[in-house]
DNA sequence: GGGCCTTTGAAGCCT
DNA sequence: AGGCTTCAAAGGCCC
């Protein structure tokens, strides 16, 4: 567990963090201690709750047992460990953002490497990067610049490549030193020699002073327009940009008009379906700013190299399985690191975008290919306001209203009190109510139409991760051959009836019994 | 080439 | 308030 608040306690840049984190700059082991009595406590609240119907499944009973499920918790956290110190070491994984956890503040760093601006080129899934993820900008144009290993000169020389290690880039869990570091930051950031393809490299807590000392990345676009700003972030953002970077604040773009950066683009899509009015267009160039990862992202994030090495599977859905159970199978306090971990994504989050709203993403995904003129683009997406779920007439442009608070968004009130709840989740007095459903949400079953239809099951103890259906467990370290059913004795998570919360939490993925496949049919 | 699958959690919208 | 839906990551698979 890293310090998360090392240094002078600035690495957050901003003091209401402190304030945020009542335990901050404390021991982290107190810290440590602090987050899995916190969520003990709500966890033991919901357990005591679900003990008056079913005390089978409560986490304390589950941890007192003895037998395969305590072996295999014993043997999961082995690996926990292990995987632990293998990162530390300077292993092939990405490091934990527990080990190297880099909670800091630096919003250059975070937009450098930002991982919620989607769309295409900037996205880790489209696997093209810039040299530097520009902050707040969206880049939709990945087909201009896709498949692209070598730097792409584009017509205002930024290189664009390809790289598929990189995925790992996080403002959060890992930033690579040497992509920053000023040895390399010249074949690394030179728009003649494109980025740095060392993979997994360490992360590390940087500090600010540290940071100083670096050349800036941005050095040679210095008096350029970065991003467009047409999206409506707020000039909190960029003021934070500035007050919190250390690096020159004039690379904290100041002008409102877009850039005319070649990656810097609308989607096809998007573009096909422009409307003629201005402020369309700005709206469509408004960067997409993804979502910030949930605990459960987090350890997926974590954890899905080392099943996919252990269990040679690369279906995300099979691994996915085997992650969400082996989630259950995580003591409290190991969940705990996430969800502490996630609630700082939060924060950074809010901080980052201070008036992004989840709802800013709410059904903005074309579902049905749309053949609309002007004036249907107009009439549904008034439409999709009044009624957001009718997503088959939504269009796939973004709407109108939902992107005007941002720009509205004054900068004190961006930064003393941002207006996402996610601040007010990441607040001292705000309860943690995330780990509530954890261990009580029953497993679906999956649909026998489905294509993966791997019927997961009760979290066995079995150490076999052939498929999710043998056991997707896994907490042995390496894949055996899968064994013969285990007898339904051996279950470790016999789910109590559920109380209404927990009613209420495992509802919020629809009918238990209905497969996510059937669900999904039943949404179209 | 793009959507689906699959997981959990957060947050949105609707009733 | 409660229930339901969407989105976040990921990559093989399928059409």
């Amino acid at each position: 567990m890293p310090q998360l608040n090392g240094g002078d306690g600035d690495d957050l840049g901003a003091n209401d963090e402190l304030i945020a984190f009542k335990d901050e700059g404390e021991q982290e082991e107190k810290r440590n201690v602090s987050a899995g009595r916190d969520l003990d406590d709500v966890k033991s609240s919901l357990v005591n709750e679900s003990e008056t119907n079913s005390s089978s499944d409560s986490e304390a009973d589950r941890r007192s047992k003895p037998g395969p499920d305590l072996e295999s918790r014993a043997r999961h956290s082995q690996l926990f460990e292990e995987a632990l110190r293998r990162r530390q070491d300077g292993g092939l994984f990405q490091p934990s953002p527990y080990v190297g956890y880099p909670f800091f503040m630096i919003p250059d760093l975070g937009n450098i490497c930002n991982p919620y601006l989607a769309n295409g080129a900037l996205t880790q899934s489209a696997r093209t990067y810039l040299p530097f993820q520009w902050p707040l900008l969206d880049v939709p144009g990945r087909a201009a610049i896709r498949d692209s290993a070598t730097p792409t000169h584009l017509s205002n020389n930024v290189p664009v490549v390809q790289h598929p290690h990189m995925t790992h880039l996080h403002p959060l869990l890992s930033y690579s030193p040497e992509a920053f570091s000023p040895q390399r930051a010249s074949p690394g950031f030179s728009p003649d020699a494109g980025m740095s393809r060392t993979p997994h490299a360490a992360c590390y807590p940087v500090s600010p002073g540290g940071m100083a000392q670096l050349t800036h990345p941005l050095g040679w676009l210095q008096g350029q327009p970065m991003y467009p700003i047409a999206g409506g972030f707020s000039p909190a953002a960029l003021a934070m940009n500035a007050s919190m970077s250390s690096f020159s604040p004039r690379l904290v773009p100041t002008s409102q008009s877009s850039i005319p950066h070649p990656a810097i683009v609308s989607t096809g899509s998007e573009a096909g379906s422009l409307p003629d009015g201005q402020q369309e267009r700005e709206e469509e160039k408004k960067p997409h700013i993804k979502k910030p990862l949930n605990a459960f992202m987090l350890y997926m994030r974590e954890e899905r190299p080392k099943v996919v090495a252990q269990c040679k599977v690369k279906e995300s859905a099979t691994i996915n399985q085997i992650l969400g159970q082996r989630w259950h199978s995580l003591t409290k306090e190991e969940q705990a690191k996430y969800y502490e971990l996630a609630r700082k994504e939060r924060l950074l989050h809010s901080k980052l975008y201070p008036g992004w709203s989840a709802r800013d993403n709410y059904l903005k995904r074309p579902r049905v290919p749309p053949e609309e003129t002007p004036h249907t683009h107009t009439l549904l997406t008034q439409t999709a306001h009044t009624h957001p779920r009718s997503h088959l007439t939504q269009p796939h442009t973004v709407s109108h209203l939902t992107h005007t608070h941002l720009s509205q968004a004054s900068p004190a009130s961006s930064l003393d009190s941002p207006a996402t709840p996610t601040t007010a989740l990441a607040s001292p007095g705000a309860p943690q109510l995330q780990p509530l459903s954890l261990t009580t949400k029953p497993h679906r079953t999956a649909h026998p139409l489905s294509r993966n239809a791997v019927t997961p099951g009760p979290s066995t103890p079995s150490s076999s991760c052939d498929t999710p259906t043998s056991s997707p467990l896994m907490t042995s370290s390496r894949c055996s051959p899968p064994p013969p059913p285990p007898p339904l004795i051996s279950q470790p998570f016999l789910v109590p009836p559920p109380t209404s919360a927990h009613q209420s939490a495992a509802s919020s993925h629809g009918a238990l019994t209905q497969p996510f496949s059937l669900r999904r049919a039943n949404q179209l």
